[in-house]
DNA sequence: GATGAATGAGTATTCATTCAT
DNA sequence: AATGAATGAATACTCATTCAT
């Protein structure tokens, strides 16, 4: 009940007001919080790199911090909805299915809009801990709930080892999760820097075959 | 009469335990500095927390920047002294190893001393670059070192397939690396929190026998 | 009715005037530098007396120094120009000339742009060394000048005697620079405070004329 | 009547607690005082100038404040002692005395004891009026008193033509006076720098004969 | 007496926020 | 709507002063 509900209209607690308009400012507010987190930046900067004065922030934000929510809110949506269009092409075997994740994990975390929001919540949770109860119910509960579902199945259709999925969900997700966070932060000062490409295939095949020489 | 009452006790302002200090405002420090961020952590609460007066912190470390390196510091050497000392117990069977390194991973990361330096290093080191190349160059390349060691070993004693242990380094580590992040992040706001002692031997158990069905 | 009365007036707490202020700024600056000193003046009251706040003085200065800078530098322009007006009126006698730039440097001490940076820069010099060598190289070199061009042509024309021009210049300015210091110094605690119409007619007398009696 | 009590003993308002000892102290206080000017002079300085820690001034002295205070009193009193012994050899003519006591000036200032404190007083008595007063009733009321009877006395001898000895004192006096606040202050940056004893002759002679051609 | 660690009030500077234009 | 000058609360840092040793 509630829920049908939830999903048609949910207005409140993440005000909408003026969510399309300065798509730039919001743009540019992502990344530099991303970049500098979110004391260390500047409104002038933001308001600099979206071509607008400084005052223009308050036309359509009631406050810095509103500004972030919104600069979250906006660069969480499209990872909500990738994963389901992946399960429609329930056709496919899990491992295509997880390389087509791994792909559009890559792709997606270059694409500027979504860049590096999990760098800036695991900056900022702890400051702003509704933000965190925020992505951890919304969006990771998906996320949870897509994986769940690609275990089982892999697991059901005789593709998987018959493991534990509620356990392994965490691990088995560690390495797409890290590589999002790691991108924007220490990623930029390993010397032989990661190649992403080769980082999701060993993925893959370390997921399915393991290290371990089969007996 | 009043003379009487002032002297005979005054709650002593302070005391002078120069050795000490420096420790407890660098652990004071690590702390906030993880908890909040470099730029939202005030040095009077970094203070507050030892202990002591704004001031004091300036009679040890010459600005915040400066105690923030000092923290980072401090913070690092345990980690730069584990590895190797399991390296000597080398009798043992690559995948007891990688239960001790979990284990231990696990340990370390609760205790203070090293609580969260990673978390913190992800969110500044754009911040500060030279914080960034210092941790990838001195702390994650002897990381890496041991890791290849090991891999290699397995590999050697016929455990481990005859993977690229180069390429699967990163993924390897992955898991514990996100750990220790999230931990001190978002996992605090997980419902159903992460339970180290599963995720680790979860971990452990993945990396051996992968998620694949043997064929 | 309460709204009514809330929009009738409110006081503007501020205007925008871009192009007044840093004249302002810089006249309060001034002042101030020159009563107390630089480090003895707060820049929360040099706002207060330019009638700003102080975030204000740091739309137009990078610092508390620069402001410093800026006030001598528009100080000392006014005393670069007197100088040359007067030579050109050549043909008045050295005596009457003198009695010119006495006059002069009477009224210049006390007109607002010129104020006391005689005594800021004697204050100041030792801890702000290239304000000491600007102005020695920038103003005093001028001023020497034209006082040597002013004994030179006196001894030409036959109205001085034959002295050595460089060896007298810094004596026969003494009276002039230390009345200068003196206005915005000891000079205010005096008792029978110094005329300075007086002390300029003395001047000029003692000058042509000596204390010796002519044999 | 009430001069001669006040000569006997004046206790208070300059208190002398403790005069003699720290000489030392009172000594690398006026040096930075001189140099940097009261604001700006760290009591850490001193200390470490004296060759001992902080907290001994305040054996000593109960304030910084009070250490100026004794630092310029300290450096005062030989001024005040010199006149009169010259005025004894009263013998000579007026030009040789002044001689004598240009020649005193010079290397009474550039000993230790009282360098500079006319430069120190110059920048600091509009913070502390009180050492403005102290020092324009004690030390130059005495100063001027003296050169009133230099002068009258010459006048008398018939050394000096009839002039206004009240009305020259100032001007008279203006060249000594500019010189030690030259010397701790701009005088350092001027690139012909002053010849102290050049410029001392040409002061008596300037004042003798004057720039005038006699007629 | 002497020391120097500790204190905390004071000040320069920054930056989110407001508002006259 | 947009601007950017002006504001003032907040915070890093300094330094006179205190006091346990």
């Amino acid at each position: 009940m509630h829920m049908t509900v939830a999903i048609e209209k949910r207005p409140a607690r993440w005000s909408r007001r003026s969510e399309a308009r300065p798509g730039e400012l919001v743009q540019a507010a992502l990344e530099l919080f991303v970049e500098r987190g979110y004391a260390a930046t500047r409104l002038e900067d933001v308001a600099q790199r979206a071509g607008v004065s400084k005052g223009t922030i308050y036309l359509y934000y009631g406050s810095k911090e509103e500004l972030m929510r919104a600069a979250i809110r906006l660069a969480v949506q499209p990872k909500l909805q990738f994963a389901e269009e992946v399960m429609e092409r329930s056709e496919r075997s899990t491992r295509d299915m997880l390389r087509l994740i791994a792909a559009n994990w890559m792709e997606d975390n270059s694409r500027s809009s979504s860049r590096g929001i999990l760098k800036l919540l695991v900056s900022e949770c702890r400051n702003f801990p509704e933000l965190g109860h925020f992505y951890c119910e919304e969006v990771m509960q998906r996320g949870r709930a897509f994986w769940l579902r690609l275990l089982r199945r892999g697991i059901e259709r005789g593709e998987l080892r018959d493991i534990d999925p509620e356990a392994y969900l965490a691990v088995v997700t560690a390495p797409l999760t890290l590589l999002t966070i790691w991108q924007h932060s220490l990623g930029l000062f390993e010397k032989p820097s990661i190649d992403p490409r080769v980082y999701l295939e060993t993925y893959v095949d370390m997921l399915f075959q393991g290290l371990g020489k089969p007996a």
